[in-house]
DNA sequence: GGAGTTGTTCCGCC
DNA sequence: AGGCGGAACAACTC
């Protein structure tokens, strides 16, 4: 689900709550969520920090806390939101008061799927939840940060400078996967999933089966191109909802129609007409427009 | 009841 | 050795 444009979303929501506050205690309820830690080493090390920054890469959210930093993988359904339960009766809210958007429904109540909260000592608190639970969170040391697996092994994120057209082609030349399959590699380039990937080969006039090998240079710079514009005007929209995606408001993103390939299976291409075509390629669904792709 | 779902990892095969 | 495909993870919806 959160694909780059998503995580961006809620790292920028973040942003305006989170810097300055300070951590007061973490409760746990699925401790297999944290890949590297136990719960009372996160308890421990975070617990009297305050946080201090939020980055992202690909659709990894780092979480920049004084000593101590989180890595938090969102997998298929993870939600991260901010709670403040001084706002008066907090799921009753229509406007929100900082951000002026619409508040959504019951998404802040910590219920059943809520697996970690993270407890401020003014009585705030970040929420995480996650119905499928295939989220990882990773602490490190701010020192080991860098180094850890869980960055290093990520290619080139589409908005950092070593997202060049001669990366991309050096490293998709490299592999006869199918294309798509390429794209959705974050050893790749990072960030990219199901969604964009379609969408990015639908602006590329690209065939998802076609073996990243085989593309032109032409071909490769068509990709690399669509890439940027396609994740950013996401992140204008504020992302793609299609179910389980909130920003850190309990907001839906607003990008499901400006899709034009992704979910848009046996309906008529946006561009010529064409019946689009929907198929599993890498064991991803994937739809394309035969006639436009090639 | 079966199939499908926006992500990643692990295992076995070639 | 290392690339690759498929299963597995889990919970819900259609």
């Amino acid at each position: 689900m959160p694909e780059l444009p998503e995580v961006e979303t809620i790292r920028r929501g973040l942003l305006k709550y989170l810097p300055g506050r300070k951590i007061a205690g973490i409760e746990i309820k699925c401790p297999k969520l944290l890949i590297n830690c136990s719960a009372a080493d996160l308890e421990r090390s975070l617990s009297g920090q305050s946080y201090a920054d939020l980055d992202r890469l690909g659709k990894i959210l780092i979480i920049k806390c004084e000593r101590h930093s989180l890595l938090v993988r969102l997998g298929m359904t993870g939600q991260l939101t901010f709670r403040d339960p001084e706002l008066p009766d907090h799921n009753e809210f229509k406007i929100h008061p900082v951000t002026g958007l619409q508040r959504n429904e019951s998404q802040y109540s910590p219920d059943k799927h809520t697996h970690i909260i993270i407890a401020h000592e003014d009585g705030t608190s970040l929420c995480y939840r996650d119905i499928r639970k295939f989220g990882r969170w990773y602490l490190y040391a701010n020192g080991d940060l860098d180094a850890s697996p869980e960055l290093k092994s990520l290619g080139p994120d589409p908005f950092r400078c070593d997202y060049t057209l001669e990366n991309l082609r050096e490293a998709l030349r490299r592999t006869s996967r199918a294309v798509k399959t390429a794209l959705l590699d974050q050893s790749i380039i990072c960030g990219l999933g199901n969604i964009y990937a379609d969408e990015v080969l639908f602006a590329a006039k690209i065939q998802p089966l076609r073996p990243a090998d085989s593309l032109s240079d032409e071909e490769l710079e068509r990709i690399y191109s669509a890439v940027k514009p396609i994740l950013q005007s996401s992140i204008d929209n504020r992302g793609t909802t299609f179910s389980d995606y909130r920003d850190a408001d309990g907001n839906k993103g607003e990008n499901v129609s400006s899709l034009k390939v992704y979910g848009r299976g046996g309906k008529n291409c946006l561009h010529c007409g064409e019946t689009l075509n929907k198929a599993s390629v890498g064991g991803r669904t994937s739809t394309w427009c035969p006639k436009c792709q090639h």
